[in-house]
DNA sequence: CAGACAAGGCTTTTT
DNA sequence: GCCTTGTCTG
């Protein structure tokens, strides 16, 4: 039977497999089998009795991949191996801190708090310490905090570091975040990986439970790993050795989130008796494309260096194009994904648009909308975080951990309940002067004599809800708990009565989320708990979220693109300022990080390639909103040497293909007559706005803003939209 | 205290 | 455009 795995898989594929003892670095390039190696080291282990399946630790990427990983090693050895760990870094992380919390200290019912979560505590703790958040932003003190913990900087070493009045501010905001975290016995997603190297230091009989039990462990993208990550393996690894690290220098991509590509380049040096495997032959793209991409690449300094190869035909070349501006590359991407379907056999899902940023995904979900492709998107506004689940979920954050005080923060008065802003502040005073936390402060409401008879009586009916539900949260169904909780909380009555497009489709989440619970509760039998659906939930990256099997063209990140693979990719907004950014020219790391994002989106691509530019494109920065920018063509578009690329295809748009006026921002003509001419939208003509409904067009001006609309929607509501805006779209009368 | 309305910032990538 | 925050009124 082993033997019969290793005959799928090439010689050095074999060797990576067959290697079991001692540390084992795999240089896998793009597209060379790195999870099949992955899938069958784990199945071989267990195969020739090398290990149980509670002896292996596998840290995957995305948790789709790790649920992958592990069905495959069912399916090839047919049992279950339920005991395997496998997991993200953070939720093999959460795993340890629940088993580990009781004994600590901080009990293991512990939130996980979002960037939302963190930068809601960061403001309080300003406002505590009466330092403005006017000029300091505590978004981007939750960056500074988040980085230097990524680097392993506490707020002791932060403040010896720290140089200016604002960096001691900084510092003792870090403080006092801290502390307020340890109140809110919360964890971000930093002290997730922190926390256990901590235990490990504290608690050594911890450490060396672990360091036992893990007999082999194995690390897949080891190349976007960070200084905490590096940390937990070397230490889990110590005693038995069996590392096995898979990766690739040039698909790293995680250097701003504190990944360190030294990681991987010198496991050599942490590991002098290692064995390297290369993997070079690529199954996935075809030669041209490889090509290409390698050649790109090969510009970088900072690599160990490897060459891919492919058996599968030389393919088409490389196909480039430029446009006007954002509206006409979206046309263009529509005419290309209409031609490959066409030409080949192909469906919606063997196509995948990636940019560079999330912004850019409107100008195309417009006018795929309009033309009717089918698109789904990956990332963006993440469902988690609008703010209806937020709510919701703060119900649910509640109940499951009382001193989860922006939790509580969120809902104590929504849906209102007469509980305003003075009531409470009353409440946070007396939890400050009593020394106890928020919740508490709600219990011993009758002890605040301040606060009148009816106000607290308000409170008491609130919180005695909360604890009628607290009993029932350990034991009952997640699913159960959560529609009793919105039928209690009459959570989604906002929302249903006046009934807008804007409320349906907050309803519409409501119940998505009400799925999901109850699709949790169904496939966890043994534990159906509200806390491990929150931490599930909370660990959840996007790709997890991602059903490729919809037939859907499928709109992403460049990042999130990462381990994917689609017949037709096309790669938009190549110009030099956006790809790469204009904040990376002056820094070659950075810039050298930019390339190889995009070798990482021109390596997905099996089949055809398309890299599209446009000469305009209005952009939102912080600096200048909504301004318009000309645009040179990516310096990475010249750095692909021409053999590869067809010529590129100029095209000026024509004047019916406009989505909406092309030169408001030329300031040369802007007289209304001309541009309402232009534009796609003419008075009388019938348009449908998300929120507003089914309208028509009465008149059409432009200002600075851009093309203004006055509309009346529903026979009666008068209303002026900017036409780039308002995501509107054309219906017949 | 609640709800309505105006004003201003925003977008680099994510666990 | 979206979202959050601040201000005003009943």
């Amino acid at each position: 039977m082993s033997q019969a795995l290793l005959d799928h898989l090439n010689p050095e594929q074999q060797r990576a497999v067959k290697k079991t003892g001692g540390p084992l670095l795999v240089l896998a390039g793009a597209g060379s089998g790195k999870t099949r190696v992955l899938t069958y080291k784990i199945a071989y282990l267990l195969e020739i009795g090398q290990a149980n399946p509670y002896e292996i630790l596998a840290v995957t990427f995305t948790n789709k991949a790790a649920n992958e990983m592990k069905h495959r090693v069912e399916t090839l050895l047919q049992v279950p191996v339920d005991s395997l760990w496998i997991g993200t870094f953070h939720a093999i992380c959460a795993r340890i801190l629940r088993i580990e919390g009781k004994r600590i200290g901080f009990g293991s019912n512990f939130t996980i708090y979002d960037v939302d979560d963190q930068t809601r505590l960061i403001q309080q703790v300003m406002e505590g310490l009466n330092i403005s958040t006017h000029n300091l932003k505590p978004r981007k003190v939750q960056y500074i905090i988040s980085d230097n913990k990524n680097k392993m900087i506490g707020p002791e070493q932060y403040e010896r570091m720290a140089a200016d009045f604002t960096e001691q501010n900084i510092s003792k905001i870090y403080y006092e975040y801290k502390k307020a975290m340890q109140q809110n016995a919360a964890f971000d997603f930093d002290d997730l990986l922190l926390k256990p190297l901590d235990i490990f230091t504290r608690y050594p009989d911890i450490l060396e439970k672990y360091q036992k039990k893990f007999k082999h462990i194995l690390v897949d993208e080891y190349q976007d790993t960070n200084k905490a990550q590096y940390h937990l393996i070397r230490q889990l690894s110590a005693s038995h050795r069996n590392v096995c690290v898979v990766g690739d220098e040039d698909q790293s991509i995680y250097r701003w989130r504190g990944a360190d590509i030294e990681n991987i380049l010198s496991f050599e040096k942490d590991y002098p008796d290692c064995e390297i495997v290369r993997l070079e032959q690529n199954y996935r793209s075809t030669q041209t494309i490889l090509d290409a991409a390698n050649a790109l690449v090969a510009r970088n300094k900072r690599r160990l260096g490897k060459n891919l190869w492919s058996k599968k035909p030389v393919g088409v070349k490389i196909t480039s194009l430029y446009g006007d501006d954002e509206a006409h590359e979206a046309l263009q991407v529509a005419d290309i994904i209409k031609r490959e379907l066409m030409s080949h056999q192909y469906s919606y899902n063997d196509v995948a648009v990636l940019y560079r940023t999330n912004a850019q995904s409107r100008a195309l979900e417009d006018k795929l909308r309009r033309v009717n492709i089918p698109y789904s998107i990956v990332g963006g506004t993440r469902f988690y975080e609008r703010k209806e689940i937020k709510d919701l979920l703060a119900y649910f954050r509640i109940l499951v951990n009382p001193k989860d005080s922006i939790a509580l923060r969120r809902v104590i008065n929504f849906p209102t309940r007469g509980i305003g802003l003075t009531s409470q502040q009353t409440l946070e005073r007396h939890a400050v002067t009593q020394n106890i936390n928020l919740y508490q402060a709600l219990i011993e409401v009758e002890n605040i004599p301040e606060l009148s008879k009816t106000r607290q009586q308000r409170v008491s009916d609130f919180v005695n809800k909360l604890e009628d539900f607290r009993q029932e949260v350990a034991t009952s169904p997640a699913y159960q708990i959560a529609v009793e909780v919105v039928d209690t909380f009459r959570l989604k009555k906002q929302y249903t009565e006046n009934m807008t497009l804007e409320d349906e489709g907050r309803l519409e989440n409501i119940n998505e989320l009400l799925n999901s619970i109850a699709n949790f509760t169904e496939t966890h039998p043994e534990e159906p708990t509200l806390d491990k659906y929150l931490e599930d939930i909370a660990l959840l990256t996007d790709i997890d979220r991602w059903d490729p099997n919809y037939d859907a063209v499928t709109l992403m990140t460049l990042h999130s693109a990462k381990g994917l693979e689609f017949p037709v990719v096309i790669i938009v907004g190549l110009e030099d300022g956006l790809f790469p950014l204009f904040r990376t020219f002056n820094n070659d790391d950075d810039l050298e990080e930019e390339r190889r994002l995009f070798y990482v989106g021109m390596t997905r691509a099996q089949e055809s390639l398309y890299l599209l530019w446009a000469n305009q494109r209005r952009r939102f920065t912080a600096e200048d909103s909504g301004m318009s920018f000309r645009n040179m063509p990516s310096r990475f578009l010249t750095e692909i040497p021409d053999q590869y690329k067809e010529e590129p295809i100029v095209s000026r748009r024509q004047p019916g293909d406009r989505s909406f006026p092309g030169k408001e921002y030329d300031k040369v003509s802007t007289s209304t007559a001309q541009v309402a001419e232009d534009s796609l939208f003419k008075i009388g003509d019938w348009v449908k706005h998300g929120s507003f409904g089914k309208g028509q067009i009465l008149g059409i001006e432009t200002s600075g803003a851009g093309t203004k609309l006055t509309i009346l929607f529903n026979q009666k509501e008068l209303k002026k939209v900017i036409a780039e805006y308002a995501n509107l779209q054309m219906v017949q009368s």
